[in-house]
DNA sequence: AAAAAGCTCAACCGCTTTCTA
DNA sequence: TTAGAAAGCGGTTGAGCTTTT
Protein backbone atom coordinates (compact mmCIF):
# COMPACT_ATOMS: atom_id res chain seq x y z
CA UNK A 1 0.00 0.00 0.00
CA UNK A 2 1.21 3.25 -1.01
CA UNK A 3 1.92 6.30 1.28
CA UNK A 4 2.61 9.50 0.27
CA UNK A 5 5.55 11.51 1.86
CA UNK A 6 4.31 14.09 4.63
CA UNK A 7 6.33 16.46 6.80
CA UNK A 8 9.23 15.06 4.57
CA UNK A 9 8.67 18.19 2.02
CA UNK A 10 10.87 20.46 1.99
CA UNK A 11 9.28 24.01 3.31
CA UNK A 12 6.71 23.13 5.35
CA UNK A 13 6.97 24.20 9.51
CA UNK A 14 7.77 21.90 11.97
CA UNK A 15 7.78 22.21 15.21
CA UNK A 16 5.29 24.36 17.63
CA UNK A 17 2.56 25.49 16.32
CA UNK A 18 2.03 29.38 16.44
CA UNK A 19 -0.85 31.18 17.46
CA UNK A 20 -1.46 32.49 14.29
CA UNK A 21 -1.41 29.06 12.99
CA UNK A 22 -3.75 27.90 15.17
CA UNK A 23 -6.40 30.38 14.13
CA UNK A 24 -5.51 29.53 10.22
CA UNK A 25 -6.60 26.34 11.16
CA UNK A 26 -9.37 26.61 13.96
CA UNK A 27 -10.95 29.29 11.09
CA UNK A 28 -10.80 27.21 8.38
CA UNK A 29 -12.30 24.27 10.05
CA UNK A 30 -14.73 26.40 11.72
CA UNK A 31 -15.96 27.44 8.07
CA UNK A 32 -15.56 24.40 6.10
CA UNK A 33 -15.38 21.40 8.61
CA UNK A 34 -12.93 18.43 9.38
CA UNK A 35 -11.38 16.65 7.12
CA UNK A 36 -9.61 16.22 3.44
CA UNK A 37 -6.41 17.26 5.71
CA UNK A 38 -3.98 16.41 3.09
CA UNK A 39 -4.94 19.42 1.09
CA UNK A 40 -6.40 21.50 4.09
CA UNK A 41 -3.09 23.43 4.79
CA UNK A 42 -2.77 24.65 1.32
CA UNK A 43 -6.53 26.37 1.24
CA UNK A 44 -5.98 27.37 4.93
CA UNK A 45 -2.64 29.06 4.20
CA UNK A 46 -1.02 27.46 6.46
CA UNK A 47 2.84 25.57 5.74
CA UNK A 48 2.15 22.55 7.34
CA UNK A 49 1.49 19.06 6.07
CA UNK A 50 -1.89 17.49 6.76
CA UNK A 51 -1.03 15.29 9.32
CA UNK A 52 0.30 17.79 11.59
CA UNK A 53 -2.16 20.03 11.07
CA UNK A 54 -4.89 17.22 12.12
CA UNK A 55 -3.00 16.45 15.17
CA UNK A 56 -2.71 19.98 16.42
CA UNK A 57 -7.08 19.77 15.52
CA UNK A 58 -7.38 16.50 17.24
CA UNK A 59 -5.16 16.74 20.29
CA UNK A 60 -5.38 20.80 20.91
CA UNK A 61 -7.87 23.06 19.19
CA UNK A 62 -10.64 20.73 19.13
CA UNK A 63 -13.32 22.84 20.61
CA UNK A 64 -14.98 19.90 22.99
CA UNK A 65 -11.38 19.49 24.82
CA UNK A 66 -11.05 18.45 28.53
CA UNK A 67 -8.07 20.22 29.57
CA UNK A 68 -6.88 20.43 33.01
CA UNK A 69 -5.60 17.28 35.19
CA UNK A 70 -7.04 13.90 35.08
CA UNK A 71 -9.53 13.64 38.21
CA UNK A 72 -9.13 10.18 40.30
CA UNK A 73 -12.14 8.82 38.69
CA UNK A 74 -10.83 9.33 35.30
CA UNK A 75 -7.77 7.80 35.91
CA UNK A 76 -9.37 4.65 37.53
CA UNK A 77 -11.56 4.52 34.56
CA UNK A 78 -8.54 4.57 32.36
CA UNK A 79 -6.95 1.87 34.59
CA UNK A 80 -9.99 -0.12 34.11
CA UNK A 81 -10.44 0.08 30.41
CA UNK A 82 -6.44 -0.45 30.09
CA UNK A 83 -6.75 -3.57 31.82
CA UNK A 84 -8.99 -4.65 29.41
CA UNK A 85 -8.30 -3.18 26.26
CA UNK A 86 -4.79 -2.94 26.19
CA UNK A 87 -2.81 0.19 24.55
CA UNK A 88 -5.97 1.29 22.72
CA UNK A 89 -5.05 4.74 23.25
CA UNK A 90 -7.92 5.95 21.16
CA UNK A 91 -10.74 3.61 22.19
CA UNK A 92 -9.53 4.22 26.02
CA UNK A 93 -9.91 8.10 24.99
CA UNK A 94 -13.01 7.24 23.13
CA UNK A 95 -14.66 6.52 27.01
CA UNK A 96 -13.12 9.62 28.27
CA UNK A 97 -14.89 12.82 26.61
CA UNK A 98 -13.15 15.49 25.92
CA UNK A 99 -9.63 13.58 26.73
CA UNK A 100 -7.60 12.40 23.72
CA UNK A 101 -5.29 9.43 22.84
CA UNK A 102 -2.20 11.27 22.89
CA UNK A 103 -2.98 13.12 26.31
CA UNK A 104 -4.52 9.62 27.97
CA UNK A 105 -1.39 7.72 26.28
CA UNK A 106 0.97 10.57 28.43
CA UNK A 107 -0.78 10.09 31.53
CA UNK A 108 -0.55 6.74 31.81
CA UNK A 109 3.18 5.98 30.60
CA UNK A 110 4.40 9.29 32.67
CA UNK A 111 2.04 8.07 35.83
CA UNK A 112 -0.14 5.17 36.09
CA UNK A 113 2.77 2.92 34.36
CA UNK A 114 4.83 4.08 37.58
CA UNK A 115 1.69 3.64 39.70
CA UNK A 116 1.23 0.35 38.70
CA UNK A 117 4.27 -0.90 38.80
CA UNK A 118 4.59 0.48 42.19
CA UNK A 119 1.41 -1.08 43.63
CA UNK A 120 2.87 -4.26 41.77
CA UNK A 121 5.96 -4.38 44.29
CA UNK A 122 4.64 -2.88 47.35
CA UNK A 123 0.59 -4.04 47.35
CA UNK A 124 -0.45 -2.20 50.16
CA UNK A 125 1.46 0.80 49.40
CA UNK A 126 -1.06 3.39 47.86
CA UNK A 127 0.55 6.13 46.30
CA UNK A 128 -1.45 9.34 47.62
CA UNK A 129 1.22 11.89 47.27
CA UNK A 130 0.56 14.87 44.63
CA UNK A 131 2.46 15.20 41.72
CA UNK A 132 6.06 16.56 42.73
CA UNK A 133 5.96 19.48 39.64
CA UNK A 134 2.39 20.58 40.72
CA UNK A 135 4.09 21.63 44.59
CA UNK A 136 4.78 25.05 43.52
CA UNK A 137 1.89 25.92 41.53
CA UNK A 138 -1.30 27.05 43.06
CA UNK A 139 -3.71 25.52 45.53
CA UNK A 140 -5.28 23.44 42.81
CA UNK A 141 -2.28 21.00 42.07
CA UNK A 142 -2.56 22.60 38.23
CA UNK A 143 0.96 24.03 36.18
CA UNK A 144 0.28 27.50 34.89
CA UNK A 145 0.05 26.14 31.50
CA UNK A 146 -3.00 23.33 32.34
CA UNK A 147 -4.35 26.49 34.24
CA UNK A 148 -4.46 29.09 31.64
CA UNK A 149 -6.20 25.94 29.37
CA UNK A 150 -8.54 24.99 32.31
CA UNK A 151 -9.73 29.00 31.81
CA UNK A 152 -10.15 28.77 28.37
CA UNK A 153 -12.50 25.67 28.23
CA UNK A 154 -15.00 25.41 30.78
CA UNK A 155 -15.21 21.60 31.90
CA UNK A 156 -17.97 20.19 29.83
CA UNK A 157 -20.07 17.28 30.03
CA UNK A 158 -19.59 15.33 26.47
CA UNK A 159 -21.47 12.24 25.31
CA UNK A 160 -18.93 9.07 24.60
CA UNK A 161 -17.85 8.84 21.37
CA UNK A 162 -20.13 6.60 20.07
CA UNK A 163 -18.38 3.23 18.35
CA UNK A 164 -18.49 0.07 16.69
CA UNK A 165 -16.80 -2.87 18.16
CA UNK A 166 -16.10 -6.09 15.87
CA UNK A 167 -13.99 -9.02 16.62
CA UNK A 168 -11.85 -10.52 14.15
CA UNK A 169 -14.53 -13.08 12.63
CA UNK A 170 -16.55 -10.12 11.43
CA UNK A 171 -13.68 -9.37 9.40
CA UNK A 172 -13.54 -12.37 7.64
CA UNK A 173 -17.23 -13.35 7.94
CA UNK A 174 -18.21 -10.09 6.63
CA UNK A 175 -21.31 -10.02 7.76
CA UNK A 176 -21.83 -6.71 9.90
CA UNK A 177 -24.39 -4.92 8.38
CA UNK A 178 -26.84 -7.85 8.63
CA UNK A 179 -25.87 -9.22 12.24
CA UNK A 180 -25.85 -5.60 14.20
CA UNK A 181 -27.99 -4.85 17.04
CA UNK A 182 -29.03 -2.01 19.23
CA UNK A 183 -27.41 -1.28 22.40
CA UNK A 184 -24.19 -3.15 23.39
CA UNK A 185 -24.70 -6.54 22.33
CA UNK A 186 -23.40 -9.53 20.84
CA UNK A 187 -24.62 -11.93 18.12
CA UNK A 188 -22.80 -15.52 16.86
CA UNK A 189 -20.12 -14.31 14.58
CA UNK A 190 -18.77 -12.02 17.23
CA UNK A 191 -19.75 -8.95 16.60
CA UNK A 192 -20.40 -6.34 19.16
CA UNK A 193 -22.25 -3.37 18.72
CA UNK A 194 -22.27 -0.54 21.08
CA UNK A 195 -24.96 2.11 20.19
CA UNK A 196 -24.73 4.53 23.04
CA UNK A 197 -27.92 6.94 23.35
CA UNK A 198 -29.03 5.56 19.80
CA UNK A 199 -26.34 6.68 17.84
CA UNK A 200 -24.02 3.98 16.14
CA UNK A 201 -20.83 4.99 15.38
CA UNK A 202 -18.34 4.38 12.58
CA UNK A 203 -15.71 3.13 14.52
CA UNK A 204 -14.69 -0.41 14.18
CA UNK A 205 -12.54 -2.69 17.46
CA UNK A 206 -10.86 -5.72 17.52
CA UNK A 207 -11.27 -6.40 21.18
CA UNK A 208 -8.29 -8.69 22.84
CA UNK A 209 -10.46 -11.52 23.73
CA UNK A 210 -11.91 -11.79 20.41
CA UNK A 211 -9.20 -13.52 19.10
CA UNK A 212 -9.33 -15.94 21.96
CA UNK A 213 -12.48 -16.46 20.82
CA UNK A 214 -11.63 -16.83 18.00
CA UNK A 215 -9.01 -19.63 18.60
CA UNK A 216 -11.18 -21.68 20.69
CA UNK A 217 -14.01 -21.80 18.76
CA UNK A 218 -17.38 -20.19 18.64
CA UNK A 219 -19.22 -23.05 19.20
CA UNK A 220 -18.08 -23.97 22.25
CA UNK A 221 -19.43 -21.45 24.81
CA UNK A 222 -18.50 -18.69 22.62
CA UNK A 223 -21.86 -16.73 23.38
CA UNK A 224 -21.42 -17.19 27.19
CA UNK A 225 -17.52 -16.39 27.07
CA UNK A 226 -18.37 -13.10 25.48
CA UNK A 227 -21.09 -12.31 27.30
CA UNK A 228 -19.39 -12.30 30.66
CA UNK A 229 -16.93 -9.91 28.90
CA UNK A 230 -19.65 -8.01 27.42
CA UNK A 231 -20.79 -7.40 30.86
CA UNK A 232 -18.02 -6.70 32.22
CA UNK A 233 -17.46 -3.58 29.90
CA UNK A 234 -21.29 -3.04 29.97
CA UNK A 235 -21.05 -2.96 33.70
CA UNK A 236 -17.61 -0.32 33.38
CA UNK A 237 -19.41 1.25 30.90
CA UNK A 238 -22.41 2.01 33.22
CA UNK A 239 -19.69 3.23 36.08
CA UNK A 240 -19.25 5.37 33.52
CA UNK A 241 -22.53 6.88 33.43
CA UNK A 242 -23.23 7.20 36.52
CA UNK A 243 -19.19 9.38 37.02
CA UNK A 244 -20.97 11.67 34.57
CA UNK A 245 -23.75 12.30 35.86
CA UNK A 246 -21.87 12.76 39.26
CA UNK A 247 -19.50 15.18 37.29
CA UNK A 248 -22.88 17.13 36.24
CA UNK A 249 -24.73 17.31 39.23
CA UNK A 250 -20.86 18.62 40.91
CA UNK A 251 -21.03 21.26 37.76
CA UNK A 252 -24.84 22.46 38.57
CA UNK A 253 -23.24 22.68 42.64
CA UNK A 254 -20.79 24.77 42.01
CA UNK A 255 -22.69 26.93 39.35
CA UNK A 256 -25.07 27.60 42.25
CA UNK A 257 -22.44 28.53 44.69
CA UNK A 258 -21.10 30.65 42.54
CA UNK A 259 -24.06 32.35 42.25
CA UNK A 260 -25.16 32.68 45.94
CA UNK A 261 -21.59 34.23 46.14
CA UNK A 262 -22.36 37.02 43.34
CA UNK A 263 -25.43 37.62 45.43
CA UNK A 264 -23.62 37.93 48.39
CA UNK A 265 -21.00 40.11 47.24
CA UNK A 266 -24.20 42.35 45.48
CA UNK A 267 -25.41 42.33 48.90
CA UNK A 268 -22.46 43.44 50.44
CA UNK A 269 -21.89 46.37 47.81
CA UNK A 270 -25.06 47.64 48.97
CA UNK A 271 -24.89 47.94 52.26
CA UNK A 272 -20.86 49.58 51.58
CA UNK A 273 -22.48 52.19 49.74
C1' DA B 1 22.39 31.07 42.47
C1' DA B 2 23.53 27.64 39.34
C1' DA B 3 23.90 23.14 37.51
C1' DA B 4 22.03 18.62 37.11
C1' DA B 5 18.38 15.54 37.10
C1' DG B 6 13.72 14.53 36.43
C1' DC B 7 9.22 15.26 34.40
C1' DT B 8 5.65 16.56 31.12
C1' DC B 9 3.45 16.76 26.92
C1' DA B 10 3.16 18.56 22.11
C1' DA B 11 4.69 16.97 18.02
C1' DC B 12 6.78 13.76 14.89
C1' DC B 13 7.50 9.18 12.70
C1' DG B 14 6.34 5.17 10.57
C1' DC B 15 3.20 1.74 10.28
C1' DT B 16 -1.62 -0.21 9.53
C1' DT B 17 -6.25 0.23 8.12
C1' DT B 18 -9.82 2.04 5.36
C1' DC B 19 -11.57 4.18 1.34
C1' DT B 20 -12.07 4.74 -3.47
C1' DA B 21 -11.46 4.59 -8.37
C1' DT C 1 -9.18 -7.30 -7.53
C1' DT C 2 -5.69 -4.04 -7.12
C1' DA C 3 -3.15 -0.07 -5.94
C1' DG C 4 -2.76 4.58 -4.51
C1' DA C 5 -4.45 8.07 -1.34
C1' DA C 6 -6.11 9.39 2.97
C1' DA C 7 -6.92 8.76 7.70
C1' DG C 8 -5.86 6.91 12.03
C1' DC C 9 -3.04 4.87 15.51
C1' DG C 10 0.66 3.84 18.90
C1' DG C 11 5.54 4.47 19.93
C1' DT C 12 9.05 7.77 20.48
C1' DT C 13 11.45 12.15 20.87
C1' DG C 14 13.02 16.40 22.63
C1' DA C 15 12.18 21.20 24.19
C1' DG C 16 10.91 23.48 28.03
C1' DC C 17 9.74 23.51 32.61
C1' DT C 18 10.24 22.09 37.66
C1' DT C 19 12.62 20.12 41.39
C1' DT C 20 16.62 18.71 43.69
C1' DT C 21 21.30 19.06 45.00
Amino acid sequence: MGRAPCCSKVGLHRGPWTAREDTLLTKYIQAHGEGHWRSLPKKAGLLRCGKSCRLRWMNYLRPDIKRGNISPDEEDLIIRLHSLLGNRWSLIAGRLPGRTDNEIKNYWNTHLSKKIKNQGTHHEKKSKEPRKRNSKNNNNGTTKKQEQNRAKTETKIHLPKPIRVTSLLMKRSNSFESNTVSGTSCSQNGIVEDDINGVVGKEIVDFPWSSDLNDHGCELGCESQLSTRENLFERLYEEYLQLLKKEEQKKEEREEEEEDQVKLDSFAESLWV
